[in-house]
DNA sequence: ATTTTATTTTGACAGTGTCAAGATGTTCGG
DNA sequence: CCGAACATCTTGACACTGTCAAAATAAAAT
C-alpha cells in the first residue's frame, strides 16, 4: 500500500520525538538533524521546512522537555498538603527528572548562553519557574520571595547539574542528600526564625 | 627567513591556547579542531598525533580551564583571614570566573556525562574540590564536611551555572546576590548554631 | 478544473573529524 | 661526521554534517 504516504502528518512533532529518542539513547553527540529525518522516514533535507536551522530543532526539543519537566514537579507536589513538603516534593522531583534524562536535561538548561530562544521555549522555562517561585513563596509566607526563589533554584539547580554531569561519587544516595539540603535550606529561608 | 620553521615548539600547549582563545571571541560553536589548526598555523591535521580524538582537545582545555580555575580560588581566599570570609570569597571567585569565561567554564563541567575523563583533568577537578571542601571544613570545624560541601558546591555552582547560561534576569547584581546566599547557606551550615 | 500553497525530495556545496601515507625535521648511536 | 630510528607535520582522501536551491508531489482554495 502507500507505504510512504509523503508523510503527511506530523512531521514536526514527529522530528522533536525523533531528537528525543536519539538523546536518550545515544546522547548529545549523536543528536543531528539527518538522524532525526532518518528516523523520522524523511529524507535529510525534509526538517529543513520545520526548522530552519539546527538550533531551532534543539530548541523545540528543550521546550517540550520542559513541558513534561512542570508536568513532573506538579505530580510530584500533587499529593502534599504543607507548603513545605510541596517546596521539598518539587525539588525531589527536579533532581530525579535531571537524572533519569542528563542529556535532554542538559539541552533544556545548557542554554545557549543567551542566543535566540524562541517564545515557545520561553514560556516553558517561564512557567517552570513560576511554579517553583510560588512553592517558595508560600513558604516564604509574603511577597518577594524572589531572594529565596533563587536561592532555592540555584541549590536544586546546582545539585542536578552535578548529578548529570556525573561530577558526584557516585556512592552518595542522592535523593537523601538533597532532602538534607533542602532542609537546611530551608532553615535559612524560613521567615525570620 | 624560516617563516615556518615546522612549528617545531610546543604544539600541544599552542592549541590548547589557540582553542581558549576560540571559546573566549566565538564561542563553543566555533571551536573545531581545524580551526585550532588554522589559527595555530598548522595544518589541518597536524593536531591528530597530540590530540587523537575532538574530545581529546576538549579535555585539555578543560584541565587548562581548572587550572586557572584553583589560581583565581585561591586568589581570592588569600587575603582573608577568618574561615568564613575566605569560604565566602572563593564563592565569590567562583562566580566571578563563571561569569567573565562561560564557554570554558561550560566546556569544563558541562562534563561529557561521565565519558573519558583523562587522568589529567581529573586531577585539576580533584584539586578544585579539596580547595572548596577544605574551606568548608575550616568553617564548620570538624571533619566529615562531605554534605556541607556539597551543600555550598551545589548552590554556587547552580548559581554559576545560570548565570553563564544566560538563565537569570540580568537585572540582578549577582555578587551580591550570591553573598546573600552564602551568608543564609551559612548559617544553614554553621556547626549546630 | 486550475491555480495557489504547503510539504517533501533530489542534488549540490562547503565544512568537519578521522584516517593512511608520505615528507620533514630531530636525536642519537656508530 | 654520518645514517638510522624517531617524532612531528603535510597532503590527500573518505564519510558525515548543516544548509541551500530547484524540482517534484500533495493538499487547499478559488
Amino acid at each position: 500500500m502507500n507505504e510512504k504516504p509523503y508523510h503527511h502528518k506530523d512531521l514536526r512533532a514527529a522530528l522533536v520525538l525523533a531528537g528525543r529518542a536519539i538523546l536518550e539513547s545515544e546522547g548529545l553527540a549523536a543528536l543531528t538533524l539527518r538522524a532525526c529525518a532518518r528516523r523520522a522516514g524523511v529524507s535529510h533535507a525534509a526538517p529543513s521546512h520545520h526548522f530552519g536551522t539546527v538550533k531551532s530543532l534543539l530548541s523545540a526539543i528543550a521546550a517540550s522537555g520542559f513541558e513534561d519537566f512542570v508536568a513532573a514537579l506538579e505530580a510530584g507536589a500533587q499529593a502534599k498538603t504543607t507548603a513545605q513538603e510541596r517546596l521539598f516534593a518539587m525539588g525531589i522531583s527536579y533532581t530525579r527528572f535531571a537524572a533519569s534524562h542528563p542529556a535532554l536535561y542538559r539541552v533544556m538548561f545548557g542554554g545557549q548562553a543567551g542566543q535566540e530562544m524562541s517564545p515557545n521555549l520561553l514560556e516553558a522555562m517561564s512557567k517552570a519557574w513560576n511554579q517553583l517561585a510560588g512553592a517558595v513563596g508560600d513558604v516564604t509566607g509574603q511577597g518577594n520571595a524572589n531572594g529565596a526563589a533563587f536561592h532555592v533554584w540555584a541549590l536544586v539547580h546546582g545539585y542536578s547539574t552535578l548529578l548529570a554531569s556525573g561530577c558526584l561519587p557516585p556512592m552518595i544516595d542522592a535523593e537523601s542528600e538533597l532532602n538534607q539540603m533542602l532542609r537546611s535550606a530551608h532553615r535559612a529561608i524560613a521567615p525570620l526564625v
